[in-house]
RNA sequence: GGGCGGGUAGCUCAGUUGGGAGAGCAUCGGCCUUACAAGCCGAGGGUCACAGGUUCAAGCCCUGUUCCGCCCA
C-alpha cells in the first residue's frame, strides 16, 4: 500500500488533514463493518443511542470514546468485533423541536393535526437528524454504520409492539388511575428521570387543624398549603400517645367545612413537626400509599393546567401559585396560619420546560415491574451480569428492591402510539400489534386507537436486541447477544440499564450485556456542571477543532478513573496534545534511521539475550507496558492504560532510549547500527499499536509511512505477551546506570555547569559488580553526561574540591577547583542525612523488635536486613564527604 | 431524616489481597545539546481530615468525630 522510503514526516503533527484522511480510508477500506467471522470470540457492544436531536457535548465525548478504544483493543484482538450505533427518537425533545419550528410559521401542532405534524418531524428528521452521527464518526468512533439503528425505524417499532402486546397478555401492563408525575405545561405524565430535583428556598406552612369536636387542634405543615383543598385525612403514628384519643373524633378541615378522618400509620415520623401529617392522596406521592393503606378518599382539586377545579370550592378557577397565595392570606385572617417558616426543599422541574411538576392522579399505562426486576437483580447477584465500579451494586440493589410500577404512557405524538384500540360500542379494550378492523367481541368496527404514546424509554429498553433484528432470530442475534459490555454515564443507571436488563432476560432469557461499566460525569474545573448559562461548557468539537481529536480522545482517557466526577480543564487538554507532537516527533527521529530497512531487521529480537544492555531493557519495559495496558483494558482501568503508556512513551523510551542509542545509530560499528535500528522498530511499532486503540488518527499516520509494505494499523494485531523479553537483571543494571547519570548531572546543574563545558567525574566505594558494569558503560554515561573523563576506583583518595552525590551506597564526585559552595554542599548533605536516618531508626526498631522478627514473613525480614546494609553504607558515604567538605571550610 | 461516595503534594487525582508515600499539571533554577522550545536537564514540595482501636507492621482493616458531594424521602 505505501512504503516508507519516499515518505516523511513534517515537523509537527498537523492533525486536521491527518485526520480528515484517514476517517475517508477507514471508510472506503469498510474497516468498521462486523464481517460476522464465526470462526472467533465475539465482541459487541451497543451505542447509548444519543437523542436525535443532540448534539456532541464532552459526556458523549467520554462515552463514545471509552467505547471505541474497548472495540478497537478487541478488534485488534482478533475478536469478531460489533458495535451497533444509533439514534433514540426523544419524545418530547424532538417534539418541542418540531413544534418551535412551527411556531416561527405562526402555528401549532393543532393545526396541523396528528398525520401531517409526524410527516413533519420525520422531515426534520432527515434533514438535521444525522448531526450528532456525523460528530461522533468525526470523533473517530468505529461503530458499524451500515447497522445504524433508530428507536423509530420500522424495525424496532415493530419490535416495541410485539412487546408490549406480550406483556400484556401477560398481565405485566395495565391501564389505571394512579399517581405520576404530570407536567402543566407540556400537558404530559413525565417518568421519573424527567423530572429535575432543583434545591429551592422555599416557605413551610404550620397550619392549624380543629379537632372536629372542637376538644382542641393539630398543628400541620406544608410546603404546598393549596393542596389541603384536596386533604382527605390526618395521619399520625399509632403508637403518638398525643393523638391516640382522636380515632373517633376527625379533623375539620379549614376553608372548607368537611370533616376528615385521621388515620394510624407506621410511616409517620413522631419527631417531625407536630407529627401529624395532612394527606392529599391525590396530590402527593406518599400520601397517596398512604391513602391507600387506609381507603381515604381521592379528591383531585386540579385540572391537567395546574388551575383549580370545581373541587376547590371558592378557589375555582385559579392558578395553583395564585391560589397558594388565596390560601395562605385567608388562613391567617381565619386564624389558622400558626407559622410561615423558610425551607429548603427539592423541587421537581420538567426537565425541557422547568415548569414545577405537580404530582398527581392520572388514567395512564403501566408496567407492572416486579416480576421483571427480580429477574434483574437475580442476574446481577449470579454475576451473570457485572458492574464496574462496584460500588455501584449497593445502589443497584437499593433502588431494584423498592422499585415502582413505570408509567409508560406520553400525552404527546411523537414516539410509539400504543396498540390498544378501544370499541366505541361495547368499550371492550383491543391490544395488539396488527390494527384490528372489528371488535371481537361486539364485531363493531367502530374503533379508535389509544391516542398516547410510549416512554422513549420503552423502546431504548430493547435497544440491545431491537437494534438486532428481533422478533426475528437473527444471525446477529445468535451472534452478538448478549453484548459484552454496556458502557454509560451512571445517571441513567434506573431508566436505561435496570429497564434493558428486565426486557433482556424477560424476552430472551439472557442478559443483554455481560458487563456494565458505568462512567463518571464531566464537570468543569471547579467541578461544577457544565451549562450553556453558566458559561463553563467545554465543546468538545471546538477542542478537537484546536487541539485535535486524539489529544481530546487521550484526555478523556487519562481522566477516566472509576470515580463518580471527571473535572476536565482544557489546559489539560493542551498537555496531552503535547504528547502526541511528542509521538509524532519520536517517530520522525526513529524514522530517519529504519527508513531504509527491510523486514528481517526486526529479527534482533527474537534472542533478545544476544543484545546490549540498553536494547534488553526497551525491551523488557515495553514488555511490562504491554501487560499493563492489556490488563488495564481488561479490567476498565482506562486512567492506568493511559498513564502506563504516557510514562513508557515519554519517559523511557524517549527520555532514555532513544537518547542513549544515538550513539549507536550515528556510529560506525555496522552490528550495533542493525541492532539498534531493529529494536526501534519493533519497539515503536509496538507502541503505536498499544496507543492506537485511544488516539487512532496520529498512530495510523505515522504506521503508514514505516517501511515495508502495510495495510492499515486499525486491523494489526495487538501486543501479545511478550515473555522472553523480560529481563529483570537489565532492568536493575539500567536502574543503576540511569541512577548514577542523574546524579552527576545534577552535580552539574547545582554547581551550574554550563551544559557544553566537559567535566571529570568519580564513582567510588562500590563493589565489583557494579564496578564492570560502570566501567564498561563509561561511555554511555559520558555521552549522557558531556564528561571528558569518568573514573571508577573502588577505593582512592578523593581531591578536596569536589561536589558530591550520593546514589544507594555509590559516591559520585566531581572535582570543581573552586566552583562549590560548600556551605550549600553541606547544607545538602545535612538534609540527606536526616532522611536517611529516620529511615534507618524505622528499620533498626523493626529489626530489634523481637515480634517482628518472628511474625512478620521471612521475605519481609530479609528485604528489611538488605534496606539496613544500604542505608548503613549510604550513611557512611555521607559521612565522608561531610569531613571532607569541613577540612575545605576549615582552611 | 435514610443510603452511598469522598477528604493523600499548590491544583486534579492514582494508590488492586496491610510490608520503604506516586503521577500529571503548576512552581523554582539552568539550557536553542543535530526528533521535538508543543522541547531538554536538574530541584523543591505530603502529620495520607481528626481521635481511638486491631496488628510485629495501617493511606489501606474496625469504631467514633468532622467537613464536602451525590441519590432517595
Amino acid at each position: 500500500m505505501s512504503t516508507g522510503k519516499d515518505k516523511e514526516l513534517s515537523k509537527g503533527y498537523e492533525f486536521s488533514d491527518v485526520e480528515e484522511k484517514w476517517l475517508k480510508i477507514w471508510e472506503e477500506q469498510n474497516c468498521f463493518h462486523a464481517k460476522m467471522d464465526e470462526g472467533k470470540e465475539p465482541f459487541s457492544i451497543v451505542i447509548p443511542p444519543p437523542n436525535v436531536t443532540g448534539v456532541l457535548h464532552v459526556g458523549h465525548a467520554l462515552n463514545n470514546t471509552m467505547q471505541d478504544v474497548l472495540t478497537r483493543y478487541h478488534r485488534m484482538n482478533g475478536k469478531n468485533t460489533l458495535w451497533v450505533p444509533g439514534t433514540d427518537h426523544a419524545g418530547i425533545a424532538t417534539q418541542n423541536v418540531v413544534e418551535r419550528q412551527l411556531a416561527t410559521e405562526g402555528k401549532s401542532r393543532h393545526d396541523l393535526g396528528r398525520e401531517a405534524f409526524i410527516e413533519r418531524v420525520w422531515e426534520w428528521r432527515r434533514e438535521k437528524g444525522g448531526t450528532i452521527v456525523n460528530q461522533l464518526k468525526k470523533l473517530g468512533c468505529s461503530c458499524d454504520w451500515e447497522r445504524e439503528r433508530f428507536t423509530m425505524d420500522d424495525g424496532l417499532s415493530n419490535a416495541v409492539r410485539e412487546v408490549f402486546v406480550r406483556l400484556y397478555h401477560e398481565g405485566l401492563i395495565y391501564k389505571g388511575d394512579y399517581i405520576v408525575n404530570w407536567c402543566p405545561r407540556c400537558l404530559t405524565a413525565l417518568a421519573d428521570d424527567e423530572v429535575d430535583h432543583e434545591d429551592t428556598r422555599g416557605k413551610l406552612y404550620h397550619i392549624k387543624y380543629p379537632f372536629a369536636d372542637g376538644s382542641g387542634h393539630v398543628v400541620v405543615a406544608t410546603t404546598r398549603p393549596e393542596t389541603m383543598l384536596g386533604d382527605t385525612g390526618v395521619a399520625v403514628h399509632p403508637e403518638d400517645e398525643r393523638y391516640a384519643h382522636l380515632a373517633d373524633v376527625g379533623i375539620e378541615l379549614p376553608l372548607t367545612g368537611r370533616t376528615i378522618p385521621v388515620v394510624f400509620d407506621h410511616h409517620v415520623q413522631r419527631e417531625f413537626g407536630t407529627g401529624a401529617l395532612k394527606v392529599t392522596p391525590s396530590h402527593d406521592r406518599d400520601d397517596y400509599e398512604i391513602g391507600r393503606r387506609h381507603n381515604l378518599e381521592m379528591c383531585k382539586v386540579m385540572d391537567d393546567h395546574g388551575v383549580m377545579n370545581e373541587l376547590a370550592g371558592v378557589y375555582q378557577g385559579l392558578d395553583r401559585f395564585e391560589c397558594r397565595k388565596r390560601i395562605v392570606k385567608d388562613l391567617e385572617e381565619a386564624g389558622y396560619l400558626v407559622e410561615i417558616e423558610d425551607y429548603d426543599h427539592a423541587v421537581g422541574q420538567c426537565y425541557r420546560c422547568k415548569a414545577v411538576v405537580e404530582p398527581t392522579t392520572s388514567l395512564q399505562w403501566f408496567v407492572s415491574v416486579k416480576p421483571l426486576a427480580d429477574k434483574a437483580i437475580q442476574a446481577v447477584r449470579e454475576e451473570q451480569i457485572k458492574i464496574y465500579p462496584k460500588t455501584w451494586y449497593n445502589t443497584f440493589y437499593g433502588w431494584m428492591d423498592n422499585i415502582r410500577d413505570w408509567c409508560i404512557s406520553r400525552q404527546i405524538w411523537w414516539g410509539h402510539r400504543i396498540p390498544a384500540w378501544n370499541c366505541s360500542d361495547c368499550d371492550e379494550l383491543i391490544v395488539a400489534i396488527k390494527a384490528p378492523t372489528s371488535c371481537p367481541k361486539c364485531g363493531s368496527s367502530e374503533l379508535v386507537q389509544e391516542t398516547d404514546v410510549l416512554d422513549t424509554w420503552f423502546s431504548s429498553a430493547l435497544w440491545p436486541f431491537s437494534t438486532m433484528g428481533w422478533p426475528e432470530n437473527t444471525k446477529e442475534l445468535q451472534t452478538f447477544y448478549p453484548t459484552s459490555i454496556l458502557i454509560t454515564s451512571f445517571d441513567i443507571l434506573f431508566f436505561w440499564v435496570a429497564r434493558m436488563m428486565m426486557m433482556g432476560i424477560h424476552f430472551m432469557e439472557e442478559v443483554p450485556f455481560k458487563d456494565v461499566y458505568l462512567h463518571a460525569l464531566v464537570r468543569d474545573k471547579h467541578g461544577k456542571k457544565m451549562s450553556k448559562s453558566t458559561g463553563n461548557v467545554i465543546d468538545p468539537l471546538e477542542v478537537m477543532g484546536k487541539y485535535g481529536t486524539d489529544a481530546m480522545r487521550f484526555t478523556l482517557v487519562a481522566f477516566a478513573a472509576q470515580g463518580r466526577e471527571i473535572k476536565l480543564d482544557e489546559d489539560r487538554i493542551e498537555g496531552y496534545r503535547f504528547f502526541i507532537n511528542k509521538i509524532w516527533n519520536a517517530a520522525r527521529f526513529a524514522l530517519m534511521h529504519v527508513k531504509d530497512c527491510d523486514d528481517s531487521v526486526r529479527a534482533v529480537t527474537d534472542n533478545p539475550a544476544d543484545l546490549p544492555l540498553v536494547h534488553r531493557w526497551i525491551l523488557s519495559r515495553t514488555a511490562r507496558t504491554i501487560d499493563s495496558v492489556r490488563r488495564g483494558l481488561d479490567e476498565y482501568h482506562f486512567n492506568e492504560v493511559a498513564s502506563s503508556i504516557y510514562q513508557f512513551t515519554w519517559h523511557e523510551l524517549c527520555d532514555w532510549y532513544l537518547e542513549w542509542i544515538k550513539a549507536d545509530l550515528f556510529g560506525d560499528d555496522e552490528t550495533l547500527r542493525q541492532q539498534a535500528r531493529g529494536v526501534l522498530l519493533v519497539v515503536l511499532e509496538t507502541m503505536l499499536k498499544l496507543i492506537h486503540p485511544i488516539t487512532p488518527f496520529v498512530t495510523e499516520e505515522i504506521w503508514s509511512v514505516l517501511p515495508g509494505e502495510r495495510s492499515v494499523l486499525m486491523l494489526e494485531q495487538f501486543p501479545q505477551r511478550q515473555d522472553a523479553w523480560l529481563d529483570d537483571t537489565a532492568e536493575s543494571q539500567m536502574e543503576t546506570l540511569m541512577g548514577i547519570i542523574t546524579g552527576i548531572r545534577n552535580i552539574r546543574s547545582e554547581a551550574e555547569v554550563h551544559p557544553s563545558q566537559k567535566i571529570e567525574a568519580y564513582v567510588d566505594k562500590i563493589g565489583d559488580e557494579h564496578a564492570q558494569l560502570v566501567t564498561a558503560f563509561s561511555s554511555a554515561i559520558s555521552d549522557m553526561t558531556r564528561l571528558s573523563n569518568l573514573v571508577v576506583q573502588p577505593e582512592s583518595a578523593k581531591p578536596d574540591d569536589a561536589a558530591t552525590y550520593i546514589y544507594n551506597d555509590i559516591e559520585i564526585y566531581v572535582p570543581l577547583s573552586g566552583l562549590i559552595d560548600v556551605e550549600n554542599e553541606l547544607e545538602k548533605l545535612a538534609r540527606e542525612r536526616g532522611k536517611v536516618e529516620k529511615s534507618l531508626q524505622q528499620v533498626n526498631g523493626k529489626l530489634t523488635n523481637q515480634k517482628f522478627l518472628a511474625n512478620a514473613p521471612d521475605a519481609v525480614v530479609a528485604k528489611e536486613k538488605e534496606k539496613k546494609e544500604e542505608l548503613d553504607n549510604r550513611l557512611a558515604r555521607i559521612a565522608e564527604s561531610e569531613n571532607r567538605l569541613q577540612a575545605i571550610a576549615a582552611r
